[in-house]
RNA sequence: GCCCCCAUCGACUAGCGGUCCAGGUCACGGCCCUUUCAAGGCCGUAGCGCGGGUUCGAAUCCCGCUGGGGGCACCA
């Protein structure tokens, strides 16, 4: 029987890198199993809703790539239910009233266990469970009522989540005995931590997939990446596409450990996306992320850019710095030129006439400027590059004057050598 | 404090008793290429937390310790 399994948010934010990689795994083994994988907002407390917060989760999940089956359902729309089993339970005997809330009566001997998906045998003493609220005075379930009964009313068959919820599973285990639901299977992912190994969080870099998003990462190299935290497919293949995941994806290699969100690697691992990309995909791609960031850049000229940058940034947030110079002004740092070289001098004269205004062509005059000066190309060059790209580090200086134009470049060259004067 | 989980290079990991004086990737260092920066090529530094067992043999199994993390709500 194929498995039925879940994501389940709260919405209280954007959603959290953690909880993507939860999802993730989630997604990958439904997949790979062939079964569903459905999305639950737990919104039972109402006090600590976000309003976009649902949009929103919906919307990281979408640009990541994981669809979910069906309908998305809402925790708060089966209220009722839960009350109904409250009151069973109460009736039964298994549970009782206090001070208007409901607890659940849990056994105070013996061992609560479980075979974990990915950590096998966990044991919980049952003198360590007390008698949790079921329902609160105010008539609302709490989490660790309606989320069992969920699992239970949707056909869940297996619940993969972070491991911080493994104190919860023996209360949900007991509560699903004593309502006579069958069981899911448990299985609990380890935590990712930041560089210190504390929880992840804004100081340690992006930590919500918007965050991410507004980086300029891909989301296949941020799936990717994430994928390998946690899980391997053997000892050396790193470079999977979703597809690839999808099919290698399997329980047995989750890992048990708590990993650290390396962010270097992940940098590392989107530049490969980048580079293997067509260069039409990579130009729509950062065009479309240059507008969620609200740069209204002249489209044509970013495309034409592509060819000088999809090989040195890593990551669109690296574009602004680096290809800036084709689209404003520039203030080149005085310091990097010297004044009394009549290098910007000889460049702007060899541009001046220079047909066709060309990468090669301007190649060719460039060196043979370095050439009569007797410059080494790097020191011949390095002034240019400031007065034309406002940095020491640019894209190719051939192209980018090409890409610039002759006036421009010829005002840029002026505009250095005055104020280096 | 109590309970639970975890433990291989700086990081992600391979390893499921011998084929491991521990392999791959990122990062780092060196060299090459080179107009800067990247990319690429080659080489290199670096690890089984500690102590007991079990076994002919342990990174691999067991126990303890230490360290890290999580949980102990009418939050999810």
């Amino acid at each position: 029987m194929p498995p039925v399994v879940r994501f389940a948010p709260s919405p209280t934010g954007r959603l959290h890198i953690g909880n993507v990689h939860t999802a993730l795994f989630n997604w990958l083994f439904a997949r790979h199993e062939g079964g569903e994988f459905r999305l639950r907002i737990e919104n039972t407390d109402t006090s600590r809703e976000v309003a976009e917060a649902t949009g929103q989760i919906q919307e990281s999940l979408r640009w990541l790539g994981l669809d979910w089956d069906g309908e998305v359902t809402f925790q708060l729309d089966r209220m009722e239910r839960c009350r109904e089993e409250a009151e069973r339970l109460l009736a039964e005997g298994k549970a009782y009233e206090d001070e208007g809330a409901i607890r659940m009566r849990m056994p105070d001997e013996g061992v609560t266990v479980w075979d974990d998906l990915i950590r096998g045998h966990i044991e919980y003493p049952n003198e360590k469970l007390e008698d949790l609220v079921l329902v609160r005075a105010d008539g609302r379930p709490t989490y660790n009522f309606a989320s069992p009964i969920e699992d239970w009313l949707d056909g869940i068959t297996d619940v993969l989540r972070g491991e911080d919820h493994i104190p919860n599973t023996p209360k949900q285990i007991r509560i699903l005995e004593a309502l006579g639901a069958p069981l899911p299977r448990y299985g609990h992912l380890a935590n990712i931590f930041g560089a210190d190994g504390k929880k992840l969080a804004k100081r340690h870099g992006s930590v919500s997939v918007e965050d991410f998003r507004a980086e300029g990462y891909l989301p296949e190299a941020l799936f990717n990446f994430l994928a390998l935290l946690g899980w391997s497919y053997d000892d050396k293949t790193t470079v999977m596409s979703r597809d690839e995941l999808v099919e290698r994806f399997t329980l047995d290699r989750v890992g048990s450990s708590p990993a650290i969100f390396d962010y270097a690697k992940l940098d590392w691992l989107n530049g490969v996306y980048a580079r293997a990309l067509d260069s039409d995909d990579y130009a729509s791609a950062l065009l479309t992320w240059l507008r969620e960031q609200g740069n209204e850049w002249d489209a044509e000229l970013v495309r034409a850019s592509v060819p000088l940058v999809q090989e040195k940034i890593a990551k669109f947030a690296e574009y602004p710095a680096f290809a800036g110079f084709l689209f404003g002004e520039v203030e080149p740092d005085r310091g990097l030129i010297d004044g009394s070289s009549p290098v910007l001098e000889e460049a702007e004269r060899a541009l001046a006439e220079l047909e066709p205004f060309e990468a090669e062509p301007i190649e060719d005059a460039l060196r043979g400027l370095a050439d009569r000066l007797e410059l080494k190309p790097r020191d011949a060059f390095q002034p240019i590059r400031v007065a034309v790209t406002g940095s020491r580090v640019s894209p190719g200086l051939f192209e980018s004057i090409e890409l610039l134009g002759r006036e421009q470049t010829l005002d840029r060259l002026r505009a250095a050598r005055a104020a280096a004067a």
